[in-house]
DNA sequence: ACCTGAACACCGTTCAAGT
DNA sequence: ACCTGAACACCGTTCAAGT
């Protein structure tokens, strides 16, 4: 009943290798994703790819674009949909990220890991980048605005919870948090903790200044 | 004039191929390490790692462990360096950790990039991790034993403080900071202003409770 | 324009054989 | 014990050829 999958010109390969290209990376890893493997799924020929991607590179590009879009756009809902409420706007990102992040592990891999060749980060990852930063800035920029923080720069506050929610995030999808990484209940316990603490720090507060 | 080098058994090419693997994998990251090319550089056969590693990813965990090990030495050093300063202990835990991820960021992605197979988190990588984090948890034990931090659970604070870290240095590896990456001086101002907000808090002081 | 199949250099891994 | 060389299945990439 779909278009495609009759004509001999498959008509949306790009796309379908990237979906074919996710589905074996969640599967395998990224280390064990083959560029033949992704065309075997999607069903061309193995050098089929090659009229849509330059490299093996371009279509994890492609691939770490879209993931990188949906973290953008988790960043955007979180600011849209609560658009009165600042203190909710950051601790619903810090939950998004990490949420993303624990759902499509070798996604984050793919996109923080290190595999693709670092110049790619031009272009439109750069975009999808940026635009999720932007969520966080716009985030922390209303709280300040509300006078909910402190007035040191907006782009600091922003830097340090996307290192918060980032590292956090890296740590249990490299499984370095022991039992967290399958408890969801705890791990929601942590992150939210994690949130107050940004917010009064660690320190404590029995100075008279 | 080292003992080794000389007769048609190696005597040390377990380290040797270490070695080796560390030099390619700086030098052309994680995604292009071949276990031939380090049998070369080692000047063996490319079959003579088999002797010593049962597999190209028990080599990489044996790479990962050294590179572990480093972090884990940092993080005791900065613990026995200022035995009676806790504070300073954090915020030079906080340094160590971003400067060595800078310094090595190929071995960083290797370690916490998902290239290794995650069941080899048990062993000699999980002592490393457990040792570096312990000597986190000692940190800021010894900070709320001096009345510096608030009482929550250790672990709790010791796990912030290693998303912190773990999320800047990760962030700067993988070329998201932008100019920052490059700037040697603007990231030890960048680290130092999120030791003081960890501590402080990023919310504005003005309850009175 | 879009896809294929043969070809090339490289890879991880196995195994019988050498010292 | 430790290392080698041939062999196998797989990989990324190129290219002349097909529709």
């Amino acid at each position: 009943m779909t278009k495609s999958k009759k004509t001999y010109h498959h008509g949306d390969l790009r796309n379908s290798l990237i979906v074919a290209a996710e589905q074996l990376l969640e599967q395998k890893g990224v280390a064990a994703l083959s560029l033949r493997e992704v065309a075997k799924v999607a069903g061309v020929s193995h050098t089929a790819p090659y009229r849509h991607f330059e490299d093996k590179n371009a279509l994890l590009v492609g691939l770490a674009v879209v993931g990188y879009g949906r973290l953008a756009d988790e960043m955007e809902t979180c600011v849209n949909d609560q658009p009165d409420d600042p203190s909710k706007q950051l601790s619903s990102s810090l939950h998004a990220y990490i949420a993303l992040a624990r759902k499509h592990p070798q996604m984050t891999n793919l996109i923080f890991g290190g595999v693709l060749k670092n110049l790619c980060y031009e272009g439109d990852l750069a975009v999808e980048s940026e635009r999720a930063f932007n969520g966080l800035l716009r985030i922390i920029l209303n709280g300040q605005e509300a006078g909910l923080y402190i007035e040191k720069e907006t782009k600091e506050l922003a830097l340090l919870v996307w290192s918060i929610a980032h590292g956090f995030s890296m740590l249990i999808t490299a499984g370095q948090m022991g039992e967290l990484s399958d408890d969801e209940k705890a791990t929601q316990m942590m992150v939210s903790n994690m949130g107050e603490m940004i917010i009064n720090g660690i320190g404590h507060k029995n100075h008279n200044s």
